[in-house]
DNA sequence: GCCGTTTTCGGCCCGACTGTTTTCAGTCG
């Protein structure tokens, strides 16, 4: 973990602690925002930590945060932390994660029901002894029970833009090693799944003994669980497993296929070689004799093996994209030529300083620009969301005024006023629809009752789809992985009213989100509904969260023909006039 | 705890929703 990680870790604590003891709100503020500053900073925090000027130069850091950075350059650990830490138990902490707890929750549980961890807490509801307190009525009782379910469930898997940063760092490590041949991640990380359970990483090298040892020994290893000829296990201090497999050049493409998945996949692909006599195992495609002992054994030679297409031809089969391999169709049906990160060309979903982001329109365009880009749209938040530093129409249409001057003045790239409105619990928006009507773009987004019933959620969203001033519901469930399930609506219907009124569903790209889902996407392709990749981005590096975006919509079967951000500035420009 | 400087102290954007209440506390964004 970079230092700024481990200081934004840090600050994050010291933030859940002194919300828990009832510190004044703005001071446990002040402190998760410094976590997130240094979360979202790009320079290691430990270069400047010897001139405090520099430190407090860094808008949200002041003279007390500064002190405490260097305080834990210099000594690698800060004496008010570890002070605060101690003033409450420590399972006490997590219990904020459960989706619907608070620190006012927590600290009454602890107070009055004596829970100091997750354990305690599931004992105490087993018991029934919650019902005393205040405040706990059945609804809350079974909603935090639910919760606390959710958080498990989902809780031990690592979000898609944790693990493939991990996972890319390390390849790049291993890929540098004398004699190291191929390395690729595998496993659900290249399906490209929103969570994934362990990192799995595929090698070949001319000494393996040296690759595994780099592997064992590299900087962020906690522990070794693992460490032999073709397997080596390690845990990471990120709370990540990796597994490095080591395989001969020989078998890579079968090796690749097997460890990549899905389980269920792979079930389906040796069913298939079964039917064609042969059989399918990790080390490659081999004619099916009746002898029950591996064949790689007995020195049979395969039918194929040293790549995934040889092996899939030989079963008749195209080479089917890793994302797809969900074994949801895939073998029987037409593989389409699937959306590709180099296909986006616009990004239609992104904050400015006008509202909750980071960035002035100028550097979110020079930032889209960059990437290649031939559009971007300014979608700052509306006046509902108030904490989000919501536009009010005045603003909105000052904002809109200064958006269509910056186009005129930047080249290279078309830059569109818009807004993310909110669609109010109700499915109305944020916005009068002349206020909308001036706008190049509407993306309308739910942020509130986001735990309403399915069935008011449906209506909801269907009034924002068939509004005709809406182009792209954003992140149409609310859901946040691992954290909130979001809504739940009738999907088909969303999907077939979104087809029928030409309005684009997104797929909010940011891996916190990735809403809509891959199974969602799925749905929305084969009712013909426009789908619209988005980052959301609040900074310009988070316009880099494309790829975890695309990787959803490939996941959905999505192609770039399908999907208004590959599409040409002339076709997008004109399909954004069309619905005013 | 941070920030600004018509303020070195006093402010720091709060409105919607839920579930508990009988007028509101807690959570969320």
């Amino acid at each position: 973990m970079s230092t700024n990680a481990q200081l934004a870790t840090i600050f994050n604590e010291m933030a859940a602690v002194l919300e828990l003891i009832g510190a004044n709100p703005f001071r446990v503020n002040a402190h998760a925002r410094v976590a997130r500053v240094l979360k979202d900073l790009t320079v290691d925090v430990a270069t400047l930590a010897d001139e405090p000027k520099q430190l407090e130069a860094i808008e949200g850091i002041g003279k007390a945060s500064a002190k405490k950075i260097a305080e834990f350059v210099a000594t690698g650990a800060v004496a008010e932390h570890e002070r605060l830490v101690g003033e409450v138990p420590g399972g006490l902490l997590a219990l904020l994660e459960i989706p619907g707890l608070g620190p006012k929750t927590v600290k009454m549980l602890w107070d009055d029901g004596g829970v100091t961890d997750l354990a305690s807490l599931k004992d105490a509801i087993a018991r029934g002894a919650l019902a005393d307190l205040p405040r706990m009525g059945d609804k809350t009782i079974r909603n935090i029970t639910e919760s606390i379910a959710f958080a498990e469930q989902s809780g031990d898997r690592a979000r898609l833009g944790i693990a493939m940063p991990l996972a890319e760092s390390i390849v790049e490590r291993l890929r540098a090693v004398p004699g190291a041949g191929r390395v690729q991640y595998t496993g659900s990380l290249r399906r490209g799944r929103e969570t994934i359970g362990d990192i799995d990483i595929l090698a070949t090298a001319r000494e393996p003994e040296k690759l595994a040892e780099s592997f064992t020994t590299m900087p962020g290893v906690a522990k070794v669980l693992a460490a032999g000829r073709t397997k080596c296990s390690v845990r990471l201090e990120a709370g990540i497993q990796v597994d490095l497999r080591l395989v001969d050049e020989e078998a890579w493409g079968a090796a690749l296929l097997y460890f990549s998945g899905s389980k269920e996949h792979n079930v389906a692909l040796r069913e298939r070689a079964g039917k064609r006599g042969a059989r399918l195992n990790e080390y490659g495609l081999f004619p099916d004799d009746g002898d029950d002992a591996p064949p790689q054994q007995r020195g049979i030679a395969p039918i194929a093996s040293r790549t995934e297409k040889e092996i899939y031809a030989a079963l008749d089969l195209p080479w089917i994209p890793p994302e797809l391999r969900e074994d949801r169709g895939e073998l029987t049906a037409q593989i389409p030529k699937l959306i590709e990160l180099a296909d986006i060309r616009a990004d239609l979903h992104a904050h400015t300083v006008a509202s909750d982001g980071k960035m002035t329109i100028d550097e979110l365009a020079a930032a889209a620009r960059d990437r290649g880009y031939h559009t971007v749209a300014v979608t700052d938040h509306s006046q509902a969301s108030a904490v989000a530093g919501g536009l009010t129409v005045e603003d909105l249409l000052r904002h809109v005024d200064a958006v269509h001057e910056a186009n005129e003045r930047i080249d290279g790239i078309t830059i569109l006023a818009g807004s993310e409105v909110d669609i109010l619990a109700d499915g109305h928006l944020d916005y009068d629809d002349e206020v909308l009507a001036r706008l190049d773009i509407v993306v309308a987004s739910p942020h509130v009752a986001l735990g309403q019933d399915p069935a008011k959620a449906t209506r909801r969203l269907l009034t924002a789809i068939r509004h005709p001033l809406v182009h792209v519901i954003g992140h149409p469930t609310g859901r946040m992985v691992n954290r909130r399930e979001g809504l739940h609506p009738d999907i088909e219907a969303l999907v077939t009213a979104a087809a029928e009124h030409g309005t684009a569903l997104e797929i909010n790209a940011n891996d916190m989100r990735l809403d809509l889902r891959d199974v969602h996407v799925r749905a929305a392709v084969e009712a013909g509904a426009l789908i619209s990749i988005n980052t959301d981005a609040h900074t310009p590096g988070q316009l880099e969260l494309m790829p975890y975006g695309v990787l959803t919509g490939r996941r959905g079967w999505l192609t770039a023909d399908g999907c208004i951000n590959a599409w040409p500035a002339k076709r997008l420009h004109a399909w954004l006039a069309e619905n005013r």
